[in-house]
DNA sequence: TGTACATCAGTGAACGCGCGTTCACTGATGTAC
DNA sequence: TGTACATCAGTGAACGCGCGTTCACTGATGTAC
């Protein structure tokens, strides 16, 4: 709890940090604990002194994941709030920007994993659907004045699948699925075009 | 293009079968070629007699996949409709139905899969595209009189991502997002409460 | 109807490879005096 | 300030295992005459 983290802190913090994305980027089977290892500069066989098993890596990568990006999109919204965007249409606006199509290593964990995310067991399962809560809550943060709270988990599911179709779609197709559903939501939710 | 197929071709049927049923269950990765034709009553040997590769398999198992579900979707449906449903609320009311939070396996492809088809490449990435497509006019098929086509993508996206995220949570909490999501489609868009 | 042979569909051992995990060891850092 | 030693963080070889793929072979089915 102090300002300068031990030697073993720093290399637990950037494997962390690595597979983060990578479970992004190739899914929570799509990287073995020697390239995680290799890419945060160390070689495999120290990785159980950081972690009880590759599935612990798993449980932490996610929490930073949602971590980073949750800042991340934070303060991207800050900007257009300032430029005076509501909360909801600046989260909208964000979360499906167009740049969200190729950055999935530092998008949002739950479109980069979630049709995987019902499969998983123990601790990595549990780890998931804390994930989908916390975006949901976010979301729900985020609605309108006047909006009924339990639409916080249709937006979800809509930015969420948006994001996966237009993904795999890619080029012209997939931004006009997210230019439609931004539209949509907008129009939907705070018709009264921003303030 | 007759009606008894050789016992070649019944062998493929059964294999194919098998692998749509295995993909949606347990993912692209989840199961292997062994596994595969064990369930398919044969031995992992004889797989290469039927296919070029286990990618090619993918592809024939996507189609598959999706052909079985279209064809239960819309008995389904059509049993809605001679109730008094609209195509619409027909399609909503089946696809979140709450028994798909559990029948991945001989449910929508595009929900079991979404998040994997992003990082497929080649012919197993041009299928998921072509399912991702498919789906999407087939929702733009069942959208009520009166409501723009280019909606479409966004109702797909949002029961795409609603079954996902059901699935994640599970229980009550996943009942209760598809219950929410199925009132916020039909509310929307078919707001005259149906015929 | 019966025999001889070709083709077909599937078998099971083997391959090379990559994975998660373990472990004996090493070199660097920190502490005691 | 310097020496001796303990601890710490990381190394790299090795393990058992499962995977996709190949291939020589076998038994069953179908065809020719």
């Amino acid at each position: 709890m102090t300002t300068h983290a031990t030697r073993k802190e720093q290399s637990h913090e950037r494997i962390v940090d690595v597979a983060a994305r990578a479970i992004r980027r190739a899914g929570y089977r799509g990287i073995g604990v020697a390239d995680i290892m290799k890419e945060a500069g160390l070689t495999h066989g120290g990785f159980y002194a950081h972690f009880d098993s590759r599935d612990a890596l798993l449980v932490e990568a996610m929490q930073a994941a949602s971590r980073d990006n949750r800042a991340a999109l934070s303060q991207a919204m800050a900007r257009r709030m300032a430029k005076g965007r509501s909360r909801f249409s600046a989260l909208v606006l964000t979360y499906l920007h167009d740049t969200q199509l190729v950055q999935t290593e530092t998008g949002c964990v739950v479109a980069a994993l979630a049709s995987e995310m019902p499969r998983q067991d123990d601790a990595v399962g549990q780890e998931a659907r804390r994930r989908v809560t916390d975006l949901v809550e976010f979301v729900r943060s985020a609605l309108p004045h006047g909006v009924e709270p339990e639409q916080a988990e249709v937006v979800t599911a809509t930015m969420v699948g948006a994001l996966q179709l237009a993904r795999t779609l890619g080029g012209i197709a997939g931004r006009a699925l997210l230019a439609q559903t931004r539209q949509a939501l907008i129009q939907k939710y705070q018709p009264t075009s921003d303030f």
